[in-house]
DNA sequence: CGTTATACAGAACGATCGTTCGTTCTGTAT
DNA sequence: ATACAGAACGAACGATCGTTCTGTATAACG
């Protein structure tokens, strides 16, 4: 392979990375293995492991992929709305979406991790609490720019919005995937709209997915 | 006296699972480990794993061990008060007091499972599905009773209400413990008595009863 | 060109996984 | 007194875990 080096391990490792989101949104980020991930990637667990140092490594440089996909699917593509409750509003409709439509073939990443680590101490525990606290802010800060603006009842406390819608697409998420229910996402998209004030729906589904696409991924316990 | 052996077999077995419920709130029940918890037992692993057939059959009396638990505290105890919105209050600040109280040691049980198998397929994915699809017919039973008696909106769905229950407390008792802020659970409270309609807070806390006290054996190691 | 650094494969390590044997012990029934 | 059933043990099975070491091929540098 002619590749240049540095960009063919900058890329190489990107894609190594990348798997293992997709592996570890559906097995855990603790049900990671470097056995595992090396057969699925063709190649040997040592020269796997190399690029990390660790698992531990490993994990870490996995839960930060998996955020950076999340902010890009989410916050980013939000930021264009002005702050307040119309970012709010979108941060919503994009936040629903990227459960819909598997941005995470195993569901929100961060959730199954907040669930591996809530009563863990260690590294992967605090990156997934900081990684937490980061988007309570977020949703604090534009709860608390629209309540301001008189976008949100002034008896409602910003945190305690945040906290809220944060803990309806977390656990809605996981009830909706677990049933087999895409329509209970509708169901926390009306919950995390009331929660904010907005009325139940806009319109029309703006955001409308062509399909429902029944797409269940779902792995072999056991061989 | 001797003991009938049926009944001392019975026993040991239910101090089995009890210590097993307690590990597995922890470690999540895919994290189970015979080994580990033969050693907390001081058994072998073959006379732990003997008692259940094989090590998913004990991973179903566990979670099965746990649904009763829960029901115990939160579903049993809710019963004396009247059918509807009455009821489902207590619910809540029973469901509340659970978690606050570690019922489970490692946090909600069947939200830990919920986690682990929303994207898998077999038995376990089953039972547990099942076991929240139970939960959630109660609340929405619940709901109903509230909304035909007027002290729900009559525009709010039973089931959307039911679904927003769990999803709060799920996802919200998973952050708080996440983020070592206990005082989150209140938050999921207020929550809760906001999705049924009710103000944030009833006078002082009045559910300061006395700490329901789980049954939580101690297993000693064969003389 | 030679030298050096890097990346990976391959092999092996000790530990642990779930499971399966054969044995031993205990209590009950015949 | 004998036979049997159940429970648990200790040992071992093959498989897999994360990790480490060694050899080698390649890319980068002078």
């Amino acid at each position: 392979m002619p590749r240049r080096a540095p960009a063919a391990v900058a890329e190489s490792r990107e894609q190594t990375v990348a798997a293992a989101v997709d592996l570890a949104s559906i097995e855990g980020l603790e049900g990671l293995t470097i056995g595992r991930l090396a057969g699925q990637l063709g190649m040997s667990k040592s020269g796997l492991i190399g690029r990390f140092g660790d698992k531990e490594s490993m994990q870490a440089a996995v839960l930060a992929a998996a955020i950076e996909r999340f902010t890009e699917v989410v916050w980013a593509r939000a930021q264009h709305a002005p702050a307040g409750l119309e970012r709010l509003e979108l941060i919503v409709d994009l936040w629903i979406d990227h459960l819909r439509e598997d941005v995470f073939p195993g569901g929100c990443f961060v959730t199954t991790a907040s669930v591996e680590y809530d009563a863990r101490s260690g590294r992967l525990h605090d990156e997934v609490a900081a990684a937490v606290r980061r988007w309570l802010a977020v949703l604090e800060s534009e709860a608390r720019r629209a309540r301001d603006a008189g976008d949100l009842g002034a008896d409602r406390d910003p945190a305690a919005v945040a906290f809220e819608l944060h803990s309806l697409a977390s656990g809605g998420s996981v009830a909706a995937r677990l049933l087999g229910e895409p329509a209970g996402l509708d169901r926390v998209r009306a919950a995390m709209r009331r929660a904010v004030g907005l009325p139940p729906t806009t319109a029309a589904r703006r955001r409308s997915s062509p399909s429902p696409r029944p797409s269940r991924r779902r792995s072999a316990p056991r061989a």
